[in-house]
DNA sequence: GAAGGTAGTTGCAAATTGCAAGTGAAATAG
DNA sequence: CTATTTCACTTGCAATTTGCAACTACCTTC
């Protein structure tokens, strides 16, 4: 693929978010990070996926160059870190939500819960505000 | 990760979006078919981005096998197969426009022209519908 | 300063990708 | 009816990436 880095890069607005989350990894430490409260290392760990420690050490940082979470020493607990969006990283809350909308209406095994799928039917634009002031 | 014929699979939305697109030469081609008017084998190989031809016949034969796209003959040209999205496949234009509206914001190398980036702030919904018809 | 918790790194086999060349089926040309 | 071309792949193979398991380094607490 055309890299960021390369002379053929143009500004296609596709391009740019394949190459940020563009892997199904990344989309679903996004998820954890926005629904799931996950904070920490352990828990992306822990999410159930089965994402081995190596990869997520990659994607992790990945996200991170790409200005879309930040990496602090957790307050509470010194030894470890605490991960969280930034701006940029917020601002994909609506990709997402568009993302659950889309599973739900076509796959059959999809179950987003009856309340949360009501909202984001009825308004998902103050859906999102919400989801991004809880974070 | 967690696959879909795994005991394992729950009906997470973004586990199934992240299976069926979190794939960046995926997007890619959804890209070509929405937006770029791509409807055959050639057109994807040349679209720019360097997909190898293995790769695209991989990726093809996935999102079929998804119900994303149809392969059919070309009725003009015997020779070919012509490509196209399914109603599920039309479904995620609003998925890409949020996309594009996100890398718009986000990254300053991205460039959507004036017109569209305006229609796209000013009332997605139709643009989307607008897409959808032209498809 | 030893023990425990947390966030990684490292090594290696297996799977996937990228590249280039080859194949097969259908139209078209002679 | 045979030869050529077009189109859509498939195949073989080297290089990269992933997945798995074990290991390390850094704080903090005791």
């Amino acid at each position: 693929m055309v890299t960021k880095t390369s002379d053929e890069w143009s500004g296609c607005p596709i391009r740019y978010g394949a190459v940020i989350f563009g892997d199904a990894w990344s989309l679903l430490i996004l998820r954890d990070l926005m629904f799931k409260g996950a904070r920490y290392y352990a828990d992306f760990l822990k999410a159930g996926e089965g994402i081995a420690t190596n990869i997520l050490a990659s994607r992790l940082a990945r996200l991170e160059d790409e200005g879309i979470l930040t990496k602090t020493r957790d307050p509470e607990n010194r030894t470890r870190y605490a991960y969280g969006l930034t701006e940029k990283g917020k601002a994909l809350v609506p990709i997402m939500l568009e993302i659950m909308d889309w599973s739900e209406a076509w796959d059959p095994q999809t179950e987003v819960p009856t309340e949360f799928a009501r909202e984001l039917r009825r308004d998902r634009g103050s859906l999102a505000r919400k989801i991004i002031a809880e974070l």
